[in-house]
RNA sequence: GCCGACCUGGCUCAAUUGGCAGAGCAGCUGACUUGUAAUCAGCAGGUUACCGGUUCGAGUCCGGUGGUCGGCUCCA
């Protein structure tokens, strides 16, 4: 048989090998990092032997499918300490994921951290017993008998769940066996690095109607110090937080007495989110959006025709009692139907279209007490929230605008390399939460589809994330837990016009459904204020810091000179404060650092002579004394740098 | 909503088996008037999240409520 490589070379041999036979064939370092095969793409187990002619590729810990397989043979250590510690507890399952690994138990008792540390050292022991880890296959009644015998019910009931031709494989390492696809290392020692890192609750199989087991993470690596710049990210990774930071910096807090999930955004927060306001609503009307100003709640008449009641009812928060009262009110969870009433107002022609209402929104979602995070998922926010009515013909160009427009943004405050896109479809199996109509989900994924190819985007589908009424393009992000959430959404919508009877009246004198476009340009400033915290860890870009060059007198005698230049620069639209205390400039300089603030001036009697500023940069630190005419120009052209549509404008016209 | 952890001055943290709630920073007052990351001194600050229980005695033990965090589920 012949092998052919990666690198496209060659070995023939005579009769059949396994791949961890021939990995030792081409290098012995090579057989000691491998972790798994790739046959013919597929990936394999290095004990899987070949006998064919195939690709074959070995794969290490570099490459994601042997790092899976290295720490999914972590997970089984994990699950082998844990039955020898808890001899009750049950198995259920136990993969690798992004960042390490994860096993799910069903325990009798819960586990604290003095637990997991028990198990760690238990861990560490079956690494140092250096077991062998076998594989071994049984047809279906004796893999049945064998998880029973063992009192595996979980285990039991994948099997019962698998197809009837499915190979069904187990690994042994020691006294412990496992149901499970594999691939696996050859012996528990390669784990050398490894660390358990959390708890936490999660329902069998995903389903919050079945029992909750108990998680625990862990990752491993090859490499101990591997290990150590992990653990090392993950601290810092904390330090960002937006949660602790956003409260350090006085951004934003909360009060048990106001509640849950409503945060209170303090001057500081209150800056940014106002000066992303102002950018965005310039930017949008720039770019033929009208603006309105719907109200905060209706009856729940209006929530029934769009389908939210039906849909969201729990999750809203309604005001009065359906059985006692004639007219039950519900604060507005999303903006869409009130602007759909505006659209109906009058009549629509062909000619009017598209129209485009923009909304900076405030939306009620009463969210399950777990849910709440920060400034992330919140029962009051305020999304920079539009819908765009347009003809079957100008759908198209209209979704391509609106992705441009969310690239913009994400390029004004940087973070364009920072998210993923997705594209959230049906899933027609979840009959409750899709409208049916198999058609109209067909045309509009479809349409969706053709945009984003042409644009080129790169995307990755995801089925099941739609809204009721249609697709959706979500832009991802992911917080500095790499827990994903989406921050932008740009939705076509083929269901609502229908229900509210919104039509134009076309060139053939006909009234014909427009199509709906739901977007966010910003998103929710909440949460995209999260993000932003997080992504500078409070250093943000000057244009949205809230103080943006803070005058640090020497003396008392400067007092007079930094309130002056103060009244210059605010002309100027310069966010300026002035630190008056009597206290040494070292001990200025020092908190106005800690508060991140991008221009320092420290002002003594030299600048207070010839009218400049002695200029500390948070980037470059101490610059020298710079003329102050000099620094207005300097941190104006910076200010203005955001606005990329007047940008666009100018490069056309040249 | 579910699983688990946590909650002590504004912040970070102490307080032995249940035995007088304490420190640093921040704040206030005063002195100092200083040239690129912490000047000195004094003062004040607490129903230990809240409610209840056990106890001679609870920050500490038990129950409940609220909130925060990490997950799960959900996310129009």
């Amino acid at each position: 048989m012949i092998i052919t490589l990666k690198d496209g070379s060659t070995k023939e041999y005579a009769s059949g090998m396994s791949v961890l036979d021939i990995a030792a064939d081409i290098s012995e370092g090579l057989a000691r990092a491998a972790c798994a095969g790739e046959v013919n793409g597929e990936v394999v187990d290095l004990r899987t032997v070949v006998d064919e002619d195939v690709e074959l590729n070995i794969l290490t810990f570099r490459d994601q499918a042997g790092m899976d397989a290295f720490r999914h043979t972590a997970s089984h250590i994990l699950a082998q300490a844990v039955k020898r510690l808890y001899p009750g507890a049950k198995l259920a399952i136990g993969p690798a994921i992004e960042l390490g690994f994860y096993y799910d138990f069903d325990m009798d008792r819960a586990l604290d951290n003095k637990d997991l540390a028990a198990i760690e050292k238990e861990m560490n022991a079956i690494v140092k017993e250096k077991l062998d880890i076998e594989r071994f296959e049984l047809p279906r009644a004796e893999a049945l008998k064998l998880v029973e015998e063992m009192g595996e019910s979980y285990k039991a009931e994948l099997i019962s769940d698998l197809p009837e031709d499915a190979v069904i494989s187990f690994y042994k390492q020691g006294d412990f066996v496992d149901l499970c696809a594999g691939p696996h290392l050859m012996n528990t020692k390669e784990v050398k690095a490894l660390k358990l890192i959390s708890t936490a609750g999660a329902y069998w199989r995903g389903n919050e109607k079945n029992k909750m087991l108990s998680r625990i993470y862990g990752t491993a690596y090859n490499k101990k110090s591997d290990l150590k710049e992990h653990m090392v990210r993950l601290e810092e990774a904390k330090k960002r937080d937006h949660n602790k930071l956003g409260r350090e910096l006085e951004i934003f807090t909360t009060s048990e007495v106001v509640g849950q999930g409503l945060p209170l955004i303090m001057p500081k927060g209150a800056k940014i989110i106002q000066t992303l306001q102002r950018y965005v609503e310039d930017e949008e009307e720039a770019r033929g959006y009208e603006f309105t100003r719907t109200p905060v709640m209706a009856k729940s008449d209006l929530f029934k025709i769009s389908g939210h009641w039906d849909h969201y009812k729990d999750g809203m928060f309604v005001l009065g009692d359906e059985e006692k009262d004639d007219e039950v009110y519900a604060l507005r969870p999303m903006t869409c139907p009130f602007q759909y009433m505006i659209y109906k107002a009058k009549q629509r022609s062909y000619r009017d279209l598209p129209v485009r209402y923009s909304e900076t929104s405030p939306l009620f979602r009463n969210e399950s007490s777990g849910e709440m995070h920060g400034l992330i998922r919140v029962r009051q926010f305020h999304l920079a929230d539009a819908h765009i009515m347009c003809t079957p013909e100008q759908v198209e160009q209209e979704f391509k605008d609106v992705v441009v427009l969310v690239q913009d943004m994400m390029q004004a405050i940087g973070i364009v390399n920072d998210v993923t896109y997705r594209f959230s479809k049906w899933d027609p199996e979840k009959t409750d939460k899709y409208i049916d109509n198999p058609d109209a989900w067909h045309t509009t994924q479809n349409v969706m589809r053709k945009i984003l190819n042409d644009i080129g985007l790169e995307y990755e589908e995801a089925d099941g994330e739609a809204a009721f009424y249609g697709p959706k393009l979500d832009v991802q992000f992911r917080n500095v837990h790499g827990k994903e959430d989406t921050l932008f959404t740009i939705q076509l919508d083929f269901a609502l016009s229908e229900r509210f009877d919104m039509t134009y009246v076309d060139k053939d004198n006909q009234k014909k459904r427009p199509y709906i476009i739901h977007r966010s340009s910003i998103g929710c400033y909440e949460r995209t204020l999260a993000m932003l915290i997080e992504k500078y860890a409070g250093a943000f870009p000057l244009w949205l810091a809230p103080t943006q060059l803070k005058l640090l007198p020497i003396t008392d005698n400067q007092i007079e000179y930094c309130r002056n230049i103060k009244k210059t620069l605010r002309g100027y639209g310069i966010r300026v404060d002035i630190d008056e205390r009597a206290e040494k400039i070292g001990y200025k300089i020092r908190e106005a650092r800690m508060e991140r603030i991008p221009y320092l001036a420290i002002v003594g009697q030299e600048e207070s002579e010839n009218n400049s500023l002695a200029i500390r940069s948070r980037e470059k630190g101490d610059e020298g004394s710079i003329a102050l005419d000099d620094f207005i120009k300097r941190i104006a052209d910076e200010n203005a740098s955001k606005y990329i549509y007047h940008q666009h404008m100018i490069e056309e016209s040249k």
